[in-house]
DNA sequence: GCGGCGCTTATACC
DNA sequence: ACCGGTATAAGCGCCGC
C-alpha cells in the first residue's frame, strides 16, 4: 500500500534484541496511523593514517565483540570504511553496525584503545536523532510511505498492545514538497487542593479544543454549569479524563507547565486511587525522565507544556515580568485569565464552585489559545532543526542550535563530535570568563538628537567573517582560511533570516514572521554556544575571539564617528550612539553607507533609529556615568528605557511609576521642571500615607532554596515566614514582601521589618521615601543640578508643606 | 554601638 | 547544567574601633 504520511511522534522500541522506530502520525485524510520502520545503529571509530592491512586488522578484532545481557544479546553486524571528515579534516572511519543502539556506547568502550584509533563517534547521539539524520524521515514533513500491513502476531505483538487501527511496516519513504501540518489539539488544566499531590486531591479537569470544553469534576453544586460533568469520586473522574482524551485522539495534548504540576499530579493521584492511568496509546501512563526538570511523555501523543518552550525560546524577549500562563498569554494573545480567590478553598460555597468551574475551563482555554498563537514557532523549530516536536518543546536554545548542527553535518560528510562528559565539563567550567563585550561610560546629561547605530547579528557576523569555530581553530589564537561547517552553517541561518525576514514584510503571515525569527534565535544564540561548557562544538578560544573582533569592530567604527566630527554618548556591544550635530539624516545615511563599504566579511552596520531627546545619568554616589541605563525618546515621542529602576521588577510600582513618569517627562518637556512637582506630589501622599499598600510590595524572585542563602535578604526572610504560614516556597517563585514598622527600636536590617502583603502593619514611610523613591529619582534630578535629597532632607526638618 | 566595606544576590543590557 | 560576559545596586554581615 501507498498512502501519505506526516510523522509527529517518534519513538523506538526493541523487538528480538533489535532497534525499530515507530512513527505515529497522520495520512492526508487525518486518519491516525502508526508506521514502523527499521534501523541500524551504528557509530564511527575515526582512524588515525594507517595502512591497509593494519585497518583489516582492526576490523577483524571489532567484528568479534559481543554482549550478552539477560535481556539480548549484542553484537558487532558489521563494520564498512568510509571516507569521512572530522573536526574538518579528512579521515578515514570505520562505521560499526551494531545489534543495538543501546549497546553502542558499551561496543565503543570495548574496543580499547588501540595506536590507530583517533576516536570513537556517535554512540551518544539520541537513536531517534540517528534515525532521522539517516533516513531522512523528518518530523511533520510530508511523506509518500510504501508499505505494508502488520500482523497481529508481528513484533511480538505490537498490534494488538497499540491502541491504534492502523499499523504498517514501512518499505520506502518519499519526501513530498507539502508545508501545512494542521495538528489536532487538546489542552488541559487542573485545580486541586494543595500543590503536593501526596496532600491534595484533584478536584476538576477541564479540556479545550476547537468546538469542544468540558471540566470534570466530583464536585456537584446545583446549577452547574452545561461544560460540567461530575462524577462520583476523584477516582472516576480521573478514569473519564483518560476515556475523553482517547476519544478526542489529539496529536498534542497541551497544558501550561503541565510538566512541573498538571500531568504528574494527575499520575500520583491516579496511582493512589489505582487507577489505571493508560493515557499512551501503549496502554502505559505517563512516563517522566530523570531530567533536572522532569518531563512527561505520552506515548503516541506529543504532550507539549507551552511553558517550557516560552521559556526556552522566548522569554528573553517578552515583556512579561513573570511567565505565569496570566501574563504571557496576556501579552501573546491578549486573553486573560478570569478572578478566583484560592482563600475560599477551605469553605466553599455552590456558587465558589461554578465560579471554579468557569475560571478552570478558561485556563485550558487560555492555554489553547497560546498554543495556536505558538504553534508557527514550534512548527518552524521542529522543521528546521529537525528533532521530533517532544524534543523541540523541551530543548533549551544551545539545544537547538546543536540539533540544527547535528542534523546538516552530512552536507559536509562529518562525523558528530562527542558530547562532553562530567569531567571535561568540570575542565570547562573551571576555566573561568573570558573577556567580553565594550561598554562605553557615558557622560551624564540629557542630549539632544542622537543617532544610534548597530551592528546586525553581530556576534553571528563575526564568528562568519572571521571563521571561528572549533573546527577552524589553528592554535596560537589563529583560525584558519578555509571556511568551517560551524561558520558556514551560520552564514546560512543569516541568510535565510534575512530571506524570511523580506518575504515576511512583502506578504505578512504567521509561518514567515516565525520563520524568520526562528533563524533569528538561532543565529543569537550560536556564539553563547561556542561558550557554553556543555557544548559539543565547544570552543572557548572561538567564544573568545568572537568577544574580541567584536570589540575591535567597535572602537573602530567608534573612531570612525569620532573623526567625523561627532560625539559620541554612548555604546554597549553592538550599538554605538551620537550627537547627530547639525547634519542632516540624510547626510548621516551616506555616512553609514560608507562606514559599510569598508566593514570586513558580511558585518555591517544598520541605522537603529533617530532619537530627539537621551538621558544618561551616574551611578549613584559618584559622578559617572551609569552604564546599561538611559532614556530615549524617538521623534514619534516612543519613549525607550533601558536599565532603570522602571524596568525592573524588583523595585515597588510607586517607585517604578514615579520614576518612569519623570523620565517621559524629563524627555517629552526637556528639562525637569514638571517632574519636580509630580515628585513633590508622591512624597506628600505616601507622608500622608494616602498610598495603597499594593504599589509598595517588593517582589523579588526566590532563586535557590531557602536553606541555601548565605545572606538573608529581606525576600529570604519573607520567604521563611511564608514557609512556616503552610505556604508551598518554591525556587523561582516571586516572594511579595512591604517594609513596615515595628515595635521598639527600629532595626538596621530591612529583613527585620519585612511582612507579607496581607499582614497587619503600617507601612515605613521613611523607607519608601529613602530606599525606593528618593534613590529612584535622584540621579536624574542630579542631571539638572537639583539635589532632592537635601530638599527631602531639609523639608523633613521643616514642614511637609514645604517640599 | 556604629560606620565602612566586601560580599552576596537579583536583575538588567546586549 | 541546559547560551555568553558586563554592569548596577541593595542589603547583609563582618571587621575594626
Amino acid at each position: 500500500m501507498k498512502f501519505k504520511f506526516i510523522p509527529v511522534d517518534f519513538d523506538s522500541f526493541d523487538f528480538e534484541g533489535r532497534n525499530y522506530i515507530r512513527l505515529i502520525g497522520r495520512t492526508a485524510s487525518g486518519k491516525r496511523v502508526c508506521v514502523i520502520d527499521d534501523y541500524e545503529p551504528n557509530f564511527y571509530v575515526i582512524l588515525k593514517e594507517t595502512g591497509e592491512k593494519r585497518i583489516k586488522g582492526i576490523i577483524q578484532e571489532i567484528e568479534k565483540i559481543k554482549i550478552e545481557r539477560l535481556s539480548r544479546v549484542s553484537k558487532v553486524e558489521k563494520v564498512k570504511v568510509e571516507e569521512k571528515n572530522f573536526l574538518g579534516k579528512k579521515v578515514k572511519a570505520l562505521r560499526v553496525y551494531v545489534t543495538n543502539h543501546k549497546d553502542a556506547h558499551e561496543i565503543a568502550s570495548k574496543i580499547g584503545d588501540v595506536r590507530e584509533i583517533e576516536a570513537r563517534r556517535e554512540y551518544d547521539v539520541a537513536l531517534i536523532t540517528k534515525y532521522i539524520k539517516e533516513s531522512g524521515v523528518e518530523p511533520l514533513e510530508t511523506f509518500e510511505v510504501e508499505a505494508s500491513p502488520v500482523g497481529l502476531d508481528d513484533f511480538g505483538g505490537i498490534a494488538s498492545s497499540l491502541e491504534i487501527d492502523t499499523i504498517v511496516y514501512a518499505k520506502n519513504f518519499k519526501k513530498l514538497k507539502e508545508e501545512k501540518f494542521s495538528p489536532k489539539v487538546l489542552a488541559f488544566d487542573i485545580e486541586a487542593t494543595n500543590m503536593d499531590a501526596s496532600k491534595g486531591e484533584a478536584l476538576m479537569i477541564s479540556l479545550y479544543s476547537k468546538n469542544f470544553k468540558k471540566v470534570l469534576t466530583w464536585k456537584n453544586p446545583p446549577g452547574k454549569q452545561e461544560f460540567v460533568e461530575v462524577f462520583k469520586n476523584e477516582s472516576e473522574m480521573l478514569n473519564a479524563f483518560v476515556k475523553e482524551v482517547k476519544k478526542f485522539a489529539p496529536d498534542i495534548l497541551t497544558g501550561y507547565f503541565s510538566d512541573g504540576f498538571d500531568l504528574p499530579f494527575l499520575t500520583v493521584r491516579a496511582k493512589k486511587n489505582k487507577v489505571n492511568f493508560n493515557l499512551g496509546l501503549d496502554g502505559k501512563p505517563p512516563f517522566f525522565n530523570r531530567a533536572r526538570i522532569p518531563s512527561g511523555r505520552v506515548s503516541g501523543i506529543v504532550h507539549v507544556d507551552i511553558y517550557r518552550f516560552v521559556s526556552a525560546v522566548f522569554s528573553q524577549y517578552l515583556q512579561s515580568e513573570t511567565l505565569s500562563l496570566g501574563e504571557v498569554a496576556g501579552e501573546l494573545v491578549g486573553e486573560t485569565k478570569e478572578d478566583f480567590d484560592f482563600e475560599k478553598l477551605s469553605n466553599m460555597k455552590d456558587k465558589d464552585w461554578i465560579d471554579f468551574f468557569s475560571y478552570n475551563l478558561q485556563d485550558s482555554k487560555v492555554t489553547y489559545k497560546l498554543f495556536e498563537k505558538i504553534w508557527p514557532d514550534i512548527f518552524e523549530f521542529c522543521k528546521i532543526t529537525k528533532e521530533p516536536l517532544f524534543e523541540v518543546t523541551r530543548n533549551r536554545m544551545a539545544g537547538h542550535v546543536e540539533n540544527f548542527i547535528i542534523h546538516n553535518l552530512d552536507r559536509f560528510d562529518e562525523v558528530v563530535e562527542k558530547k562532553p562528559v562530567s569531567e571535561e565539563i568540570g575542565r570547562r567550567r573551571g576555566l573561568g570568563k573570558y573577556e567580553g563585550a565594550f561598554v562605553y561610560e557615558p557622560k551624564p546629561g540629557l542630549y539632544e538628537d542622537l543617532v544610534f547605530f548597530d551592528f546586525t547579528s553581530m556576534y553571528a557576523s563575526v564568528i562568519v567573517s572571521y571563521n571561528l569555530s572549533l573546527s577552524t581553530y589553528e592554535g596560537k589564537e589563529k583560525f584558519s582560511k578555509k571556511k568551517g561547517f560551524f561558520p558556514e552553517l551560520l552564514s546560512e541561518i543569516i541568510e535565510k533570516r534575512k530571506k524570511h525576514k523580506i518575504e515576511y514584510s512583502k506578504s505578512p503571515s504567521g509561518m514567515l514572521r516565525a520563520r524568520s525569527n526562528a533563524y533569528k534565535l538561532l543565529a543569537n544564540a550560536s556564539y553563547g554556544y561556542q561558550g557554553f561548557f556543555g557544548a559539543r562544538y565547544y570552543s572557548r578560544e572561538a567564544a573568545a575571539a568572537t568577544t574580541k573582533f567584536a570589540r575591535e569592530n567597535i572602537h573602530s567604527a567608534i573612531k570612525k564617528i569620532k573623526d567625523e566630527g561627532y560625539e559620541i554618548i554612548y555604546s554597549d556591544t553592538d550599538s554605538i550612539a551620537f550627537l547627530r550635530g547639525n547634519k542632516s539624516k540624510k547626510e548621516i545615511l551616506k555616512f553609514l553607507e560608507k562606514i559599510n563599504s569598508k566593514l570586513p566579511g558580511i558585518m555591517e552596520l544598520d541605522l537603529e533609529d533617530f532619537y530627539k531627546r537621551g538621558l544618561f545619568v551616574s551611578t549613584r554616589g559618584t559622578t559617572k556615568g551609569a552604564k546599561k541605563k538611559y532614556a530615549l525618546i524617538n521623534e514619534n515621542g516612543e519613549p525607550k528605557i533601558r536599565g532603570f529602576e522602571t524596568v525592573r521588577r524588583d523595585w515597588c510600582n510607586l517607585a517604578r511609576a514615579l520614576q518612569n513618569k519623570i523620565i517621559e517627562s524629563v524627555l517629552i518637556n526637556g528639562n525637569e521642571r514638571e517632574s519636580l512637582d509630580v515628585l513633590k506630589q508622591v512624597v506628600e501622599e505616601l507622608k500622608e500615607r494616602r498610598i495603597e499598600l499594593k504599589d509598595l510590595i517588593i517582589r523579588t524572585q526566590l532563586r535557590r532554596p531557602i536553606g541555601e542563602y548565605v545572606s538573608e535578604g529581606p525576600h529570604v526572610v519573607a520567604a521563611k515566614r511564608m514557609k512556616k504560614r503552610g505556604i508551598n516556597v518554591t525556587t523561582g517563585m516571586l516572594v511579595e514582601y512591604f517594609v513596615g514598622e515595628t515595635s521598639g527600636k527600629k532595626s538596621k536590617k530591612i529583613g527585620d521589618r519585612v511582612f507579607l502583603p496581607d499582614e497587619k502593619a503600617k507601612y515605613d514611610v521613611d523607607y519608601y521615601l529613602n530606599n525606593q523613591i528618593l534613590p529612584a529619582v535622584e540621579n536624574i534630578f542630579e542631571v539638572f543640578g537639583v539635589n532632592v535629597k537635601e530638599m527631602a532632607d531639609g523639608k523633613r526638618q521643616m514642614s511637609l508643606g514645604e517640599f
